[in-house]
DNA sequence: TCAACATATGAGCAATTGTTCATATGATTA
DNA sequence: TAATCATATGAACAATTGCTCATATGTTGA
C-alpha cells in the first residue's frame, strides 16, 4: 500500500485533499455506531411497535412474539442510544420513541428501499 | 393514551392492534439489512470519501490508510446494496454515491447524535 | 414481611462479520 | 502475445453479536 504511495500510482493530491475533507475519526465511528443499532431486525421491529404507541416490554415481547429476555437486552441497546425511552408506572415501564429523528431515519431507509423496485 | 387498562398480564387488545400495524416482516427485514451497511465505520468512511468525489479503489484505499483488498470487499457490499455505483475507465473504476439518499441518511444520523450532546 | 409480578442482567453459545493473505479476473500497452 | 497494472474474490481467522437460560432487581399489595 505505502508502496504504490511512493511509487506515485495514486493521485497524491486527490488522496491528500480526500483526507483533510474527512470529518473527525470519533464522529464518523459515532455514526456507525448509531447506525449498527438499527441494523438488527428485532430492533427495528420494536421501533415500528412504538412507532405511534407507548407499550409495555411485556407487551412488546407478545406482539413480536419474542421472549421477554430478549426484548429487554435490545430495549437496553436502543435506550443507551437514545432511540427509545422509558417511563414507568407502577411495576410496568412503558417505552416510546425518544426523538422525531427516529422516525426521520426510519423514513429515509424506506425511501432508499421503494427506489430500487424496479 | 389508554393509561388504567385491566391487569391482565398482556393487553390483547392492544397487542392486537399492533401486530395489525406492522408492516410486512419482509420490508423490515430488508430495512435492518439496508441499515447494516451503514454500521461500520469502514463503510461510512468510504461513503465520505465518496460524498463529493468520483474515486478510484486505490486511492479511496489510500486516503483511509487501509489495504486495497479490504476497501474492494467493502465496496463490493455497498454495491450490491446500491449505496455507491463504479464506472470503468480503462483499467481503473472509479466510486461514486449512487444516489441522494445515501447522503440523506447520513445527514439525518448526524443531525441526531448532534441532539445528544449535551 | 412475603408472594407475585414486571423488567433487567450475566454467562455461555452459535452465528455473523471484517480483515488478511493469496490468487484470480479484467484491461492496457509494449 | 506477454507483462503489468487495477480491481475482485475465496478461504481462514479473530472478534462481535443476539439469543437462551437462570437469576437478580425493583414494585405493589396482602
Amino acid at each position: 500500500m505505502s508502496d504504490n504511495f511512493e511509487n506515485g500510482q495514486v493521485h497524491q493530491d486527490l488522496v491528500m485533499k480526500l483526507q483533510a475533507q474527512m470529518p473527525d475519526e470519533t464522529k464518523l465511528y459515532d455514526l456507525a455506531e448509531l447506525y449498527k443499532v438499527f441494523g438488527d431486525s428485532t430492533r427495528i421491529r420494536i421501533m415500528y411497535v412504538l412507532f405511534d404507541d407507548e407499550v409495555c416490554v411485556y407487551d412488546i415481547a407478545a406482539t413480536l412474539n419474542m421472549t421477554q429476555s430478549a426484548i429487554s437486552h435490545q430495549l437496553r441497546i436502543l435506550k443507551q442510544n437514545r432511540l427509545v425511552k422509558g417511563r414507568r408506572v407502577g411495576k410496568q415501564i412503558y417505552y416510546s420513541l425518544d426523538d422525531e429523528h427516529v422516525r426521520s431515519i426510519i423514513a429515509m431507509g424506506r425511501e432508499h428501499l421503494e427506489e430500487d423496485d424496479r
